[in-house]
Order: C-alpha cells, then sequence, then structure tokens
DNA sequence: TCACTACTGAACGAATTGTTCTATAATAAC
DNA sequence: GTTATTATAGAACAATTCGTTCAGTAGTGA
C-alpha cells in the first residue's frame, strides 16, 4: 500500500486551480468563464485540469461542497440551543471570515446555481433540529416547510448580505434574521411550544 | 410606415421555438440545451432562430421576463390590501395555472439562474406596498431588508411547490405563507402598526 | 539512488456557436 | 389576382471550446 494523496504537486495544483477559479468569479459570471480560461490564469497545462476535475462544473462543485460542509460544521458543533432555531451568528461571523469567497461566488453567479442544494442541505438539519426542540409530535409537511423557510431566508439575507460588500455587522444581520423568523416559525409551530 | 409585427410566420417561428424550448426544460437542465437542440424540437432552420433571439440566453430571458411581468401585473391588479404585503393567493393561483411553465423551468434550472431578477422586481413592489401602509417613516434599510425576506419567502415557497407538483392547493400555500412571513414583517416593523 | 507519479505541451476529432448567403415560400397590401 | 415584401430553409463557414491522448520531462517520496 502507498501513501495516497501526499503528493505536494497535486495539492499545488489544486490550490493554484482554485484560486484562479475564484478569482476569475470575480470577474465574469460562472457561464462565461472557460476551462481554458482557467488553464490560463491557473498557468497550468490543460491536461493537468482534467486529472483533477471531471469538469468545469466539477470545480464549482468542490468549491460550493466545501462551502457547505463548512456551515454544516458551524451547525453540528453549535451548542443545542433550544431558543435559536440555527446558530445565526456563527454562520454570519463565519461568512464574514471567507467573504472574499462568498463575494466572488455570488458576483460570478456560482451560489444562485446551487442555492438549491445548498438549501436542501441545511433545510435538512434545521428540520432535524427542529423536531428535537418540539415535544408534540408534528406534522412532517408543517416541519419541513418551516424548515425550508428558515433555511430559505438565511439564504437571502446572506446573498443580500454579499451584495452588498458585508458592510453591516454579523450581530445586526443576526438580529434581523431573528426578529424576522422567529415570529413566524412559532405561529406556524403553534401549541407545540419551542 | 409599414405596419410592423404581424407577420403570422414571425409569431408561429417564436411560438414554436418556445414550445420546444419549454419542452426540453423538463427533459434536461437548462445548461445542457443546446441550440441544435431546439432548432431540431422546433424543426426550423438555424437562420431562424437567430433572427428571432440573439442567443440561448436570450430566449430564457423572454420568458423569464414574462413570467415576471405576469406577477408584477397581478401585483398591481390587486385591490390595496392593507392586512396582506402581497396578493399571495391570487399569485398562487396564477402559478397554478401556469403550472407547466413553471414545472419546465423549475426542472430545467432556468428559475434559479434568474430567481435573484425575479426577487429584486418582488421586493421592489413590496417595499413600495410596505410604505404605503406604514404610518410613520421608517429606515430604508429595514424597509428593504423585510421586502427583500417577504419576495424571497413567497419565491422560496413557490419552488418548493413546484418541486412538489403543486399537490398543495394554492390557498393552503397562502396559509402558510402568511403564518409564516406576517409576524416576522410586524416583529421588524414594530410601533409602525401595519 | 530509484521507482513512481504528476506535469507539460502539443495535437486531435468532435461538438457548438454565430454568421452569411441564395433560393424558395408565405404573407400582406393593393 | 398581382406584386412587392419579408421570413424561412438549408448549407457552408470560421472560430471556440471541449475532453482525450501521448511522449517527454521534472518533481516527489521511500
Amino acid at each position: 500500500m502507498k501513501t495516497q494523496k501526499t503528493d505536494r504537486r497535486s495539492e499545488r495544483s489544486r490550490r493554484i486551480i482554485g484560486e484562479a477559479f475564484i478569482a476569475l468569479l470575480r470577474e465574469k459570471r460562472y457561464e462565461d468563464i472557460t476551462v481554458q480560461d482557467v488553464l490560463d490564469r491557473a498557468d497550468i497545462g490543460r491536461s493537468t485540469f482534467y486529472t483533477h476535475y471531471y469538469d468545469k462544473e466539477d470545480l464549482l462543485d468542490s468549491h460550493i461542497e466545501a462551502m457547505i460542509d463548512a456551515l454544516s460544521q458551524h451547525m453540528e458543533q453549535a451548542p443545542g440551543t433550544t431558543m435559536l432555531l440555527i446558530p445565526s451568528l456563527g454562520l454570519f461571523q463565519h461568512v464574514q471570515e471567507q467573504r472574499r469567497l462568498y463575494h466572488a461566488m455570488t458576483r460570478g453567479g456560482g451560489l444562485e446555481i446551487h442555492k438549491r442544494t445548498m438549501q436542501a442541505k441545511l433545510s435538512q438539519q434545521v428540520e432535524q433540529r427542529l423536531q428535537a426542540t418540539l415535544k408534540k409530535p408534528t406534522p412532517t409537511l408543517t416541519l419541513t416547510l418551516a424548515a425550508q423557510v428558515v433555511a430559505g431566508t438565511f439564504l437571502t439575507l446572506l446573498q443580500w448580505w454579499a451584495e452588498h460588500d458585508m458592510s453591516i455587522s454579523p450581530k445586526e444581520m443576526d438580529g434581523y434574521f431573528q426578529r424576522l423568523v422567529l415570529p413566524g416559525i412559532q405561529n406556524m409551530l403553534t401549541d407545540e411550544v419551542l
């Protein structure tokens, strides 16, 4: 057995390709970026690209997946707060730290393409959290819809925030999020007690 | 002066192209649809396509714009309800009538690409409605965010609905929407009285 | 040192795009 | 009905882009 995936060259290539891709996303829309653009910007050979990624889309997917994973990790690590549906403050803070990435994704339209995927993953986790905090059994449909709206609203605010250069503090954003979402959820799950 | 845009052939071509496009959207993602696919399905010449549309994207845009216009028209025609932010029931009903189109767009991913545009237009109208119903002057930022969330939540529900074959009645969807959104907005605009 | 693995760079066919052109057919106006 | 106008068909075209292949080179880990 050989030690796999420890070749510096591979990591370097993936890193350089990724950086070139993000840089390009700040200038062009994702759809307008060609593989050739990435090759030129990263200054690597065509065959090298295709040994690392199946596709241009694969390149985007890997980044999106990493973003989703980071968000999910924040979700899971956060203490089981009963008052809050998601650790939104921590998430907003995390996004601000990664603002360059989110900015590029927002500008380039990469996020929009996968917003559905992100929302699906997020809402799934929200649904679990909701179910855990509820006392009485609740119709699945109600739960699902509530979770969808929570995740959707969060992503909506995130996108709006990124488009406006994140000039508002994470705390403020969190405040808006809480005030806008929590009442609706409580109303929706009336008698179930949060 | 010649009467412009009354040639039956033009309208027929545009109609056939549009139908082919929608049909293809049910089978493939927008990005995977080529102009050639449209030509084959519509059974028209290549040059014909390019006399009507600048682009493949132009074809999508024209449909999206029509959808947005239809929604906007419903918004404006609706009586100035003070209780409701948007005539959501009417909108849900309208969407159900156009379900084939929305279905195709949802499946093909066309909506996601332009969700930002739709949300921008919708939220603009929502903001105007909000401002009209408020008594006290309110910070623009608060209004804007509230409008964004209203429009975003509506589109989120719309998308979820379309993905689930619209098996729920428009009335039910409207009920969920009201219960999920109104409390948050009222909370957000406290003391301003809706 | 040595075996391995990744990269370069070029070349390739295939597919797609958007343009241009001529001949043909449909249309609207008279 | 005749006629001038306009849309379409259909083919051909160069230009891109894509994804693959391969031989030579260089970096890497053991």
